[in-house]
This record gives structure tokens, sequence and C-alpha cells, in this order.
DNA sequence: CGCCCTTTTGATTCCGGTCAATTCCTGTGG
DNA sequence: CCACAGGAATTGACCGGAATCAAAAGGGCG
């Protein structure tokens, strides 16, 4: 398993416009392959946090939980990003495995830093995963803060399928619960199932199955089914229009 | 006005470890500084984005606004924090001075790009400065997500008072309009004067006038008045609990 | 001094959460 | 292969916290 489908993709960013030669093939020669079972702890807040990690396959989720079991997704992930790029001691999060037999890359995180150190490309190269990385999370505050629960959905349906790889034209493969994507949206497992419920009944999306579904109208997720759209933090017609 | 109160933060992230020579200092030579009226905009979405920008004095919002007038703040930025970090030709968000005043220091983004890639540290630098963006962008989307209103008007008290440089004992002092504090915490403004009259009243702070305060029980804030605390995404009594 | 914006406080509404009850998968073992 | 068990998903009824609507009080700047 050498994982190289395609060049190192930030934590949940888009590709970059240069694809050509990723100056992070040298890393691939420090990792070590893990594989690891469906909810399997890939590391936790107290963890040392010597290392940073990349999705090879499957799906992971970056989250918190509080003392008395309310619990936020900060961040699907998903083959191609890497994760746990910190310079602190501990991790604020725990990372665990979606889906059965979730591989994941290891690297060394001293090694990593002494290679951007010496390789300018790489350092570079880090830096733009790493401000890709803040884009997201940024945008991210927005649909948390701002958003009902309709656009919330439509958003993350409109995320899901820009990143995954293994899309067949519109259909999108839901690989989490319910209960997943409601804490990635700060919602009720309820509300996620009822709001899918009500786009699909009013044609903007079409669904397959429990876990499989089909975007018809993409500009009626993105309205939220209701209206309006964003004027200054929207970009036309761009892949990922809350980036 | 040179603005070397200190080393270069991240945008919002608390100081690094190791104090002494900034290796940024070097890019201070290529900077402007401009001086920015009470609510003027520093920067539009739509602009070239060809600069990095950092806060001299003064406070600035980076915020999102939609069509039909929602808007979320998605950051404060305080005097030495770096924003405007990307990659991209556009930038996501507006930014816009909340005093008058506003003192940013701009720094064109090939020139100091071209530093990274000639002096390891600059680079080393701006990629730890990165990391912790992401880490406190990825703590609010926990605070924006899972928490009530006395939470999130505690967490926001208790992040100002740790990252304000002119504070004396735990006297804050909040620059901005309560309509910024509730857009930065997702709140209705009348839910955040009121959350503050709760406070005041239950004892946690002591509210000197409308934009002076005090903090008086630091962990009835954390837990919102309530009861509880955070399990995996604390860190003891650290300075930053949510970080 | 006075206007206007900001803040506070109160009354009411409503979206989404919570509680509850089926139904539906999925995986397991006979 | 089919029956069964247990969690996941759906759907409904009701509730509650924060938003909205409204109005009065306060404060800053001309």
């Amino acid at each position: 398993m050498k994982g190289n489908e395609g060049p190192v993709r930030a934590a949940n960013g888009d590709c970059p416009s240069q694809l050509v030669s990723d100056p992070l093939a040298a890393m691939e020669a420090l990792a070590a392959t893990t594989l690891y079972h469906r909810g399997e702890e890939i590391y936790s807040p107290d963890d040392p946090a010597e290392h940073w990690y990349r999705v090879v396959s499957g799906m992971a989720r970056k989250c918190a939980v509080t003392a008395d079991g309310r619990r936020q997704i900060v961040d699907f992930l998903l083959p191609g990003d890497l994760f746990g790029l910190i310079v602190r001691h501990e991790h604020q999060f725990a990372v665990e495995a979606v889906v059965e037999g979730t591989a994941i890359a290891r690297y060394p995180r001293r090694r990593i830093e002494m290679l951007a150190g010496s390789d300018p490309r790489v350092g570079r190269r880090i830096r733009e995963i790493a401000f890709e990385a803040i884009a997201r999370s940024q945008a991210r505050m927005v649909i948390l803060g701002r958003m009902t629960a309709q656009e919330k959905v439509g958003a993350f349906l409109i995320e899901l399928a820009e990143r995954s790889r293994e899309r067949l034209a519109d259909g999108i493969v839901l690989a989490m619960s319910r209960y997943d994507i409601a804490d990635y949206l700060a919602l009720a497992a309820e509300t996620v199932s009822r709001t899918l419920s009500e786009l699909g009944q009013s044609g903007a999306i079409r669904l397959e199955d429990t876990h499989r579904l089909r975007i018809v109208d993409r500009d009626a997720l993105e309205e939220g089914g209701g209206e309006q759209g964003w004027r200054q933090a929207t970009f036309g017609r761009r892949a990922q229009p809350w980036l």
C-alpha cells in the first residue's frame, strides 16, 4: 500500500494548482502505515504528538467530547488529507477511524521538520497545506455559526461531493453515521435525518439508500432550499463556495 | 511606529515558547504600515491578496456577511497577530478596523515567501504560526457548535483576557460593540447583553462600565455559570483551555 | 445640548433539541 | 439460507433556549 492516489492534500483542503512532482513525495520514505478498525482511536489529546499523519484510505473524524457527552466533530479526514500538524506537545482533539480498515500513514514530526528545513519546497508545501486548512476551518465557522439546519446539511453534501474521490457523477457515499454528521454540523441526529428527508421530498437530492444519495439540484442545496446566497464570503460558482 | 512590542504572534494564537530573536524580525524591513479609521476596510474578499498583514496596534475583525445580512466574525485580530495568510488569489473574508486609528503593517507576499525559501527559520516560524491558527479556529468550532450562550460569552471573556496585552489584573477592555461580540459568538446582540448582565448578577464578573469589566470567578465562566467541564478537548488549567 | 447609535430589558415566537416509538439495516449464528 | 438481535435511522409530539420584535434608557460625539 503506497497510497499515492494523487498528491498530498491539505486536511480537507482541495488540491493545489500545481499537481506535478509533489515535493512531499520525499516524506513517503519516512512513513509507516497502520490499519484501524471502525471506531478505533488513531490518537488522543493526551498523546505525546510526535507524529504527523495522513489518510491513505478510508475515513477518520477529528473530534472533541465534553464531560457531559456533547461532541463536536471538527473535521472529517479523507484520503490524502494530512492531519495532526501541531507544534505543541499535546493534540487538542482525538482522531478515530470512521470506516473499517482505514489506513493511516504516520510520519515522525522531527524528521519531517528537518526535511522541511533542508528542502524549502517541502517547507513551502506544508505552509500551503496549513493555509488551506485555516481557510477551510474558518469557512466552517460561518457554517456552524450562521446557517440553518437545511443550509448546514446542504453545505455538507456539497463539500462531501467535492472532496470525495470515489464519486460517480453526483453520487455521494455517506460512510459516516447520522450521529457523525450531526456532530460535524452541530445538530441533533434527528434533525439531520429529518432534513435529509425534506431535501429528498423537495427534490434537491435523491436518496438512493441510507448511505447513498445523489445531488439533483445543487443550487437548492446551497440556498438551504430557501432563497438568498452569500455576498462577501462567496465566490460565484467556485468549487467550494464557502472556501 | 515600529510595532515591535513583542514577537509576531499567530493570528490569535498565543506566544510561542521561545521568545528570543524572532526570525520574523527580518520581515520588518519589508513592511509598510497604514492607519485605519473605525470600521474602515483593510481588505475585502475580492482584493488581489498580494500581501500578508500584521496588527501593530488597535484591533480588527475578520468577517463574512451574507446577502441577507447575517454576519459571522471569524476572528478578532489583536496587536501582533498575522493575518491574510493565503496561497490563493482571493481572500475569503473582509477585514475591518474595530477601533479608530488601528495600525496595520503590510508585507508583500512574494517577498516574504522568497525570504521563507532562503531562510528556513522564517519558513518554520510561519508554519508554527499557521499551525497555531489552525488550532485556534478548530477550538472555536467547538465553541460555536456545542456551547450555550453563557458558555460562549464566558469563553470569549477568558480568551480576551488571555490575549489582551493591555490588561491590568483581571480588567478587560471590550473595545468592540455588542454586535461584534454577538457575531463572533454566533448569538444575537440582545443575548450577549443579557448574558453579560446575568454573569454580573451571578458574581462571575464585575461590570465596571459598558466597555470595561473584571473577571471575578474564572471557573464559573468556564463552566457557563452551570456545572461540568471538558474532558477530551481540555487541558487542566492551561492558559487557553479550549486550545 | 441634543441627536443618534448602542445597550439594556421585556414579551413573544420559532427553530431545532429532546423524548419517545417504530421501522429499518446489518451483521451473526443456528 | 433464514431468523434474530441490537444498533441506526426515521418519524412524531412536545419543549426550551435563543432569536426576534419592541421599547426604553444610556452614552458618545457633533
